[in-house]
DNA sequence: ACCTGAACACCGTTCAAGT
DNA sequence: ACCTGAACACCGTTCAAGT
C-alpha cells in the first residue's frame, strides 16, 4: 500500500463500469458530451483504457442502449395479448423517459442491438400467441415502429431538451411567441388549445402521456379489428 | 480577364447555392460527410466563405431541411380531407425518398423549421377544414407524428443506408442469418414470410411502400371513426 | 504482456492578420 | 471593408514507445 498511492482505483475498470457510466453521463450531462475523452475523466481513466472494454464508440454506444433496454419490464402473463403488449410499451415508455438520449441512439443506429431483437422477438411472439398470422403480426411491427420500443416520433414538441442543466432556467412559457401565432394560426390554435384545456399540465404543452396513450390505443384498437376480421394482405 | 485565371468562379456563392450543394452532397456521400469543410470544397472555396452565408452548421442543416420540405406537394383541392392529407404525405415519403438523411436530421433537431411550421400548419387546417375540432385536431397531429411528414421509425429495416456507395456492392442477400434465427425465431418467422409472400419484392426485406401506407391507413382510418362519432377528450 | 503518451486525421468556429 | 490563413479547442482512433 505505498507505491498504489496517488493513482488508487476503487474499482477495476469493466465493460459493465465502462457502460453504466456512460449511461450515467448520458442521462445527466446529455448525448453530446459524451466523448470516449469525457467519459474517461469521469471514469479516472486515460482514454485509450476504455478501447480495452469496448472495440469503438459505435460499440460503446450499442451496449449503452442494451443497458436501457434491459430496465424495460418483462411481458407480464396475461391471456390478453393487447393488455400484455400495452402495458410493455408503457414500461419501455417509462424507461425511456429516464433515458431521454436513448431515443435518437436507437434511431441513428443502422443495426439493430441483441436487446433490441429479443425484445422485439419477445413482442411478435405475444402477438402470435394472441391469434395474430404471421403476415398480420409482420404488417402490425411495422405500423407500430419505434411506438412498440415506447417512444413516438414527436415533431414539434418541447420535451426534447439536450441535457437536464440543473434545472436553472424555468422554461420560456412563451407556448407560441405571437409572430408566429400570426403566420401559423391552426398550430397557435392547437397549442393554446392544449395549455388551458388541460388543468393538470402546469406550463404550455401538452399532456405527453396522453398523447402518447392516445396514439397508442387508436393502432392498437385497429390493429384489434383488422385481426378480428381476419384480415389477410391481398396478394 | 488577366488576373482573375486561376481562380475564376462560374457562379458567385450565394444562401441558395450553398443550401443546394449541402443537399447534393448530403444525398450522395451520406450526410456523415457533410462537414463544412468537405462542403467548401465542393464548393470550390475556402470554409470560411460558407460563413458568410450561413451562421454555423446548425443553421446550414436548417436551411437543408427547407430546402427539402420545400419540394413536397402543396394539398390538391379536394373536399374529402382524407384524401388531401394522404395524398400530401405520399408526397412527402416520395420527397424524403430522395434525400434519405432528411429524416433523422429533422428528428434531431431541437427546434422545428419555418418550412416544417408551414407544413404542419397547412395539414391541421385540412382536418380543420374536414370538420375536425381544435381538440382532436391537436391529438391527431401527435398520433401521427412523423408520419405526418411522411417518414415512419422504422426499427428493424435495412433500407436505411449511410450513402449510396455507387451501387457497388450488391446488397448481401443474408435475410437473416441462421444463427440470428434461432434466438429470435419470431423475427425470422417474420422475415421470412415477407421474402416470399411478395413477389414484387426481389431480395430480402419487405414492400417499404405497403408498410407506410397499411400503417398510414390504419390511423387515418382510426381518426375517422373518431371524427364521426363526434369524439372528445374527457377532461 | 500490458499500458499509455504522443500523434494522426479529422471536426466547427474564432480571430487576427492580410489585402 | 472585406476576405482568409492560422489557430483553438475539440473529436475518435492508431501506433509505437515505455513499463
Amino acid at each position: 500500500m505505498a507505491e498504489q498511492t496517488g493513482t488508487l482505483r476503487r474499482t477495476p475498470l469493466s465493460k459493465d463500469r465502462v457502460l453504466r457510466a456512460a449511461v450515467a453521463l448520458a442521462d445527466e450531462s446529455g448525448i453530446e458530451s459524451l466523448s470516449m475523452r469525457n467519459l474517461a475523466v469521469e471514469l479516472g481513466v486515460v482514454p485509450m483504457a476504455l478501447y480495452k472494454h469496448v472495440a469503438n464508440k459505435d460499440e460503446l454506444l450499442g451496449g449503452m442502449i442494451d443497458v436501457v433496454v434491459g430496465e424495460i419490464d418483462p411481458p407480464v402473463p396475461d391471456p390478453d395479448w393487447k393488455r400484455v403488449i400495452r402495458a410493455r410499451i408503457l414500461s419501455a415508455r417509462d424507461v425511456l423517459l429516464r433515458h431521454p438520449w436513448a431515443p435518437l441512439a436507437i434511431e441513428s443506429r443502422n443495426d439493430a442491438t441483441p436487446a433490441i431483437l429479443d425484445y422485439l422477438n419477445t413482442m411478435v411472439g405475444i402477438l402470435r400467441d394472441g391469434g395474430f398470422s404471421t403476415d398480420l403480426a409482420h404488417h402490425v411491427m411495422h405500423a407500430m415502429g419505434s411506438r412498440m420500443l415506447g417512444f413516438s416520433q414527436e415533431l414539434f414538441d418541447a420535451s426534447r431538451r439536450a441535457g437536464r442543466s440543473g434545472a436553472a432556467e424555468p422554461e420560456p412559457p412563451a407556448a407560441f411567441p405571437p409572430e408566429a401565432a400570426a403566420r401559423f394560426p391552426h398550430l397557435a390554435a392547437i397549442a393554446t388549445a392544449a395549455s388551458h384545456d388541460d388543468a393538470s399540465v402546469v406550463g404550455d404543452g401538452c399532456d405527453d402521456q396522453f398523447e402518447f396513450e392516445f396514439a397508442l390505443d387508436l393502432l392498437l384498437n385497429g390493429i384489434d379489428d383488422l385481426r378480428q376480421q381476419g384480415w389477410r394482405s391481398a396478394h
